[in-house]
DNA sequence: CTATTTCGTCATGGCGGTTTACAAATTAGT
DNA sequence: ACTAATTTGTAAACCGCCATGACGAAATAG
């Protein structure tokens, strides 16, 4: 139920692969990449202590990665202290690059993320994919794809593998489409209508925007609850550092839980889920406004203009979350929930209710509630961010292609 | 968030412990002793080809864990097929123990599991705890603890650790007990008070129960939700055969969940949590019942002897759980959610609307519900087994001091 | 200018699993 | 009954990987 999108190393004792010292010199580069990573340009020295091992068997690891073409050399480092200085390590700017790719209600993105972690090519296309068949969008997406990766090759990258965001449930092998109700796409099958010569992970695009927040959010803990709105309401459980994703790949579905158990029925089949109260058609009726194309960014104008209908309105949205996050943090207890996605726009309204709702109903301190620093850009983001932490994961399945 | 009781191996890439041989080793004897545990007599072939590893280097750990004490040899196999027969392997009966206790509101129990997970010698002795403080109810527990041991150390065993159950929170330090509403304890250390030659581990009842569910249940997934009320209603959750904790080890408060955001006050300053309508006070006070000494009984026993009133009371604690669970369930997407401890006894009678709530809330298969075999035995087998677990996981601990 | 500190590398060694070979113990076939 | 085939468990040789210890290189401190 955990797993992350891609998951090398399934570990824990009993299970899993059987330990051989091949496994281990693969968990060992992967510990290298993630400490380079993470912290900037180190010294072999420094790496070595900082993951228990010789300098001597850091030696041999670096040589592979550079070798591989992972990590890069940057040459000696400016020495404050007394001692020889050690040769600055970095990620390698070159070399493989994660595509991610979302497929919005009104648009395609594709973006090149490099190992670095930056975006080195990113394209954006409107296009009302709403209703639309799956293979025309598809295809567009397609050209989209070729069209960054042409571009990540100009700078002497290489696709590492594509991940794709989109607003709906996607069944755990990761290919499948099972429902996208905005796009209306049922049991399509992403993997086929791909370009085979990627390595492919189809995800929903709020658990890719929690994934972004963990990974480049600025300050974000280990154990969160990302809560977006893009589809109905969805909530991305990040615990451990890895995402829940449920038996089915269904987890995180916020949007029906019930507020008001006696309330208006929803299409689920249940009565007074919070998407009758918080859901983006709701606001809007209460509101009183018409449903129009950039509706979130509609309601941010009208509510920072001072319309109090619609302040109301999500006013009255955020207590309906404060009432189905307290239920879900006390079930949970995460260090703290983080808005991301649409909601991260509309945090200003929302906030003051929803943290009032969320304390009176918490015996002792309530959980933080934070917004996200990435708001919309998280989806595309965490799908490319995605490729590059397998890569950084499992070094040597790129050392083998390179 | 996740975490075993005893997590010896944490693992995960870029993350965790340096990778050495000694490592891998330790692994490899894990993965043996989960193998044999699991599947009974094996030979060392079969256990290789299982776990992966070459029949030589499986012999070399066997022999390793043989003079450990914690496998032994049964002798030659009767053979069904060609070929020479193995030698079957099984776990030991002697050796290390896991000795379990529990802190009930009205009893103490005590008992030891030997590696087979069979129940080696057993106490229980009742007592009236609540509100008693906590150094005459943990002397107590301490004789019995002596007791239970002197029993196993007859048998041949010897204690590998104690773990302790108690009806309340536990900090994730796994030692202090920060609120028992029911014993009237608050940050109690349990460690000083406890007999230090030990290796302890405190943790919440519930807990205990579920994973009691996931190593012994009959065919118990991987990944549920396992509901129970002894204090107020808990769930603890299971994921990918991990028990989730929360930041600071409060996870599975549903009893705190709002089922009906503008109902009565609740002691922990929300309204209309679960626990006003599905808990213990509730249920009887609804049912027009005095609250007496062993409540559940009593409230099983009016059901099944056809009273209205009680049934009445039964059936809308199952509605209101149901409303509870549909929340959890679509936040979760757990494989099953099992009604264990207390709720139990009385599932016949809440089974059906729950069920029933659960349905109607529910776009497509409902998660099934089911109910524990093991009932109020299950946080006792549970804490034994999870000092057995920690056994199996890192048998290289038990090899220093055998 | 020397002593000290730290870095990166090399040679050596130990440890752990694999490979290969072989004896032992059983069934299948003649 | 005897041989061939199959499977098990072990031993010896081997390889890969990390640790250890020593060394030269490159900086600072006095």
């Amino acid at each position: 139920m955990t797993a992350p999108v891609h998951d090398a190393h399934p570990a824990g004792p009993g299970r899993g692969l059987p330990d051989t010292q091949q496994g281990m010199r693969r968990r060992n580069l992967a510990r290298v990449m993630h400490t380079v990573s993470a912290e900037g340009p180190l010294s072999r020295a420094a790496v070595a202590s900082r993951i228990g091992l010789t300098r001597a068997a850091v030696s041999t690891l670096v040589d592979e990665l550079i070798r591989s073409g992972l990590l890069e050399e940057l040459g000696p480092e400016r020495p404050g202290r007394v001692g020889r200085p050690g040769s600055a390590l970095a990620v390698s700017g070159q070399g493989p690059a994660g595509i991610g790719a979302e497929i919005g209600v009104d648009h395609l993105a594709v973006c090149a993320v490099d190992l670095r972690g930056q975006v080195r090519s990113r394209v954006v296309r409107y296009a009302a994919n709403r209703g639309r068949s799956p293979e025309p969008v598809i295809a567009e997406l397609t050209s989209l794809v070729h069209q960054v990766v042409a571009e990540a090759e100009a700078e002497g990258l290489w696709p590492a593998g594509l991940a794709v965001a989109v607003p709906g449930l996607v069944a755990r092998d990761a290919r499948t489409v099972v429902r996208a109700p905005n796009l209306e796409w049922h049991d399509t099958d992403l993997g086929t209508l791909l370009p085979e010569d990627f390595r492919l992970t189809v995800g929903n695009e709020a658990n890719f925007g929690a994934l972004a927040e963990l990974w480049l959010g600025d300050s974000t803990p280990h154990d969160f609850l990302h809560v977006s709105a893009e589809i109905g309401i969805g909530a991305a459980l990040v615990v451990d550092g890895q995402l829940l994703r449920g038996t089915r790949g269904f987890a995180g579905e916020l949007g029906h839980v019930p507020v008001h158990p006696d309330g208006p029925r929803c299409a689920c089949g249940g009565r007074g889920c919070l998407e009758q109260y918080a859901g983006e058609e709701a606001v809007l009726r209460t509101a009183g406004l018409e449903p129009g194309e950039d509706r979130v960014g509609l309601l941010a104008q009208h509510a920072a203009d001072g319309d109090e209908d619609v302040r109301g309105a999500l006013r009255e949205a955020g207590e309906a979350l404060g009432i189905a996050l307290t239920g879900a943090v006390n079930l949970l207890d995460p260090e703290a929930v983080v808005l991301g996605g649409a909601l991260a726009g509309l945090a200003p309204w929302l906030l003051p209710s929803l943290r009032d709702e969320l304390a009176r109903r918490t015996a002792g301190p309530a959980c933080p509630v934070s917004v996200s620093r990435l708001g919309s850009e998280g989806p595309l983001l965490g799908a490319a961010h995605s490729v590059v932490r397998a890569v950084l994961d499992d070094p040597a399945v790129v050392g083998e292609r390179a």
